[in-house]
DNA sequence: GGGGCCGTTCACGAGACGTTCACGACCGGT
DNA sequence: ACCGGTCGTGAACGTCTCGTGAACGGCCCC
């Protein structure tokens, strides 16, 4: 991983997550979750920039480690795999925005799948 | 402290909206609008320019890139299709004003739908 | 060696995006 | 009243991005 120098990475409250990266592990409400060091990781580098959108160049720097190489998945792949544990964990919660072009968004969000929407997406 | 520190980029307000061009993102309130590219862009070159008629060429150099060819109309539908997000956001305002023969003006501005439609003219 | 995890890559499909076209409303000039 | 220019708006369509299940190989531990 890249040598990021975080000063104060203490813990990370998002929603009813807890995000302990100098531990290695998270929390949502009092479920332990399991995740591998990627999905930590990129739940790590996501809940850093809380409520901003991060490209997908930042966020392969800042896991991966290196360039994204043109044609390179894994991002896509790992979100999908964190939304399925984040989403076993918190139904009614949805963490991970998508933004077409531009990267991705982690913020907590009421699920659309309980309460279809009454105010567009 | 331990705040979330934003590096300290540009923000723009406009009315209800948070407009970060270095994010690429815009909340209208407390909802995060979710626009494509373009009609990002579009965004940030009328409330950059806030209050002032912005002239189509002008726009189009601005997101577009090059010169605004004849009979092009893709600047028409993205503002339409951003008026219809604003509108979905923050109905009661309007935003996106035309000036017939000099481009458009970005100005928060109660909307008329309100009154009007109401009382029948 | 065999079985589990993990991480990467592939393949297919759905949906988002951006451009262009078509039609109609509105307005000013003649 | 007619005409040309401008703009609003819905729709078509090709392209690209992203979601997602599955395959493949590496690694570790029994």
């Amino acid at each position: 991983m890249a040598a990021v120098d975080h000063s104060a990475d203490d813990v990370l409250y998002v929603g009813a997550l807890e995000i302990r990266p100098s531990d290695g592990l998270v929390r949502a409400g009092s479920r332990t979750l399991n995740l591998s060091v990627r999905e930590f990781g990129l739940i790590v580098a996501l809940a850093r920039s809380n409520g901003r959108v991060v490209r997908r160049e930042d966020i392969y720097r800042d896991v991966w480690g290196g360039e994204l190489r043109d044609g390179d998945r894994s991002i896509d792949v790992y979100i999908h795999k964190l939304r399925v544990k984040l989403e076993e964990a918190l139904p009614e919660w949805c963490f991970i925005h998508t933004h077409v072009g531009f990267g991705y968004r982690f913020a907590p969000e009421p699920s659309h799948a309980f309460h279809i929407s009454a105010t567009g997406r």
